[in-house]
DNA sequence: GTTTTTGCACTGACCAGTCAGTTCAAGTAA
DNA sequence: TTACTTGAACTGACTGGTCAGTGCAAAAAC
């Protein structure tokens, strides 16, 4: 039989999966995987345990599905950043500014994915290793694209490395928006944006 | 009685601890605190599971005490690489880039210190929450002092937000080098070094 | 009438922490 | 020198509890 739909058009099952998705993420943030408990997720997401078997083959499979979820929205978001600057015919630069912004309001609408995403990728020897590898690099690709581009078109030194500066622009926000959010949640995101785009153009050591 | 010395000058259970923390560092790193059972950590360090608890209290506790261990050798070395430079007359750039360096090589000596410490960081609702602000803001005063030195002599704007800035810096040269490790390990320090200097110099879009 | 969810009892593996007992180097005494 | 004592350090079997995953009959949703 075809799955039904509910009014939003999701089959019931997308929406139970939905709220697992939800509950798992924020316990998981707080605590890791290892201490976080298929009970404690059921009871946060207003299921049965039971429930949780029916969708998920195990727990280690709900967290996979979970991130792939996650970084899905994140590398969606980044590449319509990067796409829409290049439309409106913005310098490469204005493009990585622009990523920059859309991955703090990624950030700050997705605090506890984040932070599981960050603990988790350096993991060695865990089940979810390769799901880890792939999902890192969908996310770092979309920054070496626009840092390659630039580099073809003479905006940036061919001399910089752009794997290795793409991960750290990418562990720049990361680190600075977890550190917002941890300990000066009161500011604003623009407040946050400005201050790295002034890092990222090299305005530092600029005078005043 | 005193207690007896081996010929290193330490005492027994000084180099029994010495042997725990460089076993659970690499265990935690690896798998996570919650994964990790106080079994292996004993094993791995060729000891019987009780030595454990005759040393520490709790498998926490051991876990709290390295951690404070490690981020002490941490700004220390990031401390005398900031002295250094000014002794040498070096600018407060100078400053920055030789902590660069000092955490790149912390980093390439404790990789699997690095890969815990920033796993555990952003965590909350655990029991040793404490102590990691305790330990985080330590690292990252090191690198604010030095900013704002910076903005006083007017080396550095005066609209930089210092502790934004100082996160910012930390993750990156972190992530940067926590990607080395991971994904490119046979480059060389002063290669990592180097691409990391020039972004922060602002000289990405510059010219050829 | 089919799919999905519920509720709940159950199992077997695993694991933090305990504790009675062992080891041994240094100290004391004769 | 030799015999005995002391106490810090260490050992490893054991306990009590926890938790992932199962099984299933009945209910609810669609």
């Amino acid at each position: 039989m075809e799955s039904s739909t509910t009014p939003g058009g999701r089959t019931r099952r997308e929406a139970t999966r939905q709220k697992l998705y939800e509950a798992a993420v924020t316990l998981i943030a707080e605590q890791g995987f290892s201490a976080t408990t298929v009970d404690e997720i059921a009871e946060r997401a207003g299921v049965a345990k039971g429930t949780v078997y029916y969708n998920f083959a195990s727990k280690s499979v709900l967290f996979e599905e979970l991130l792939r979820h996650g970084v899905g929205l994140l590398t969606a978001s980044l590449r319509e950043a990067a796409e829409r600057t290049a439309r409106e015919g913005g310098s490469k630069v204005d493009a990585l500014d622009a990523m920059v912004r859309a991955g703090l309001v990624f950030i700050d609408r997705y605090p506890s994915f984040t932070q599981l995403y960050v603990a988790e990728l350096w993991r060695t020897n865990r089940a979810w290793q390769s799901t880890l590898m792939v999902v890192r690099q969908e996310a770092v690709a979309v920054v070496e694209g626009v840092l390659r581009e630039g580099v073809e078109n003479g905006e940036f030194s061919d001399e910089i490395d752009v794997p290795l500066t793409a991960a750290a622009l990418v562990g720049m926000v990361l680190v600075a928006a977890l550190d917002w959010q941890a300990f000066q949640p009161e500011r604003s995101l623009d407040d946050v944006h400005a201050a790295l785009s002034r890092l990222l153009q090299g305005r530092v050591s600029g005078h005043r």
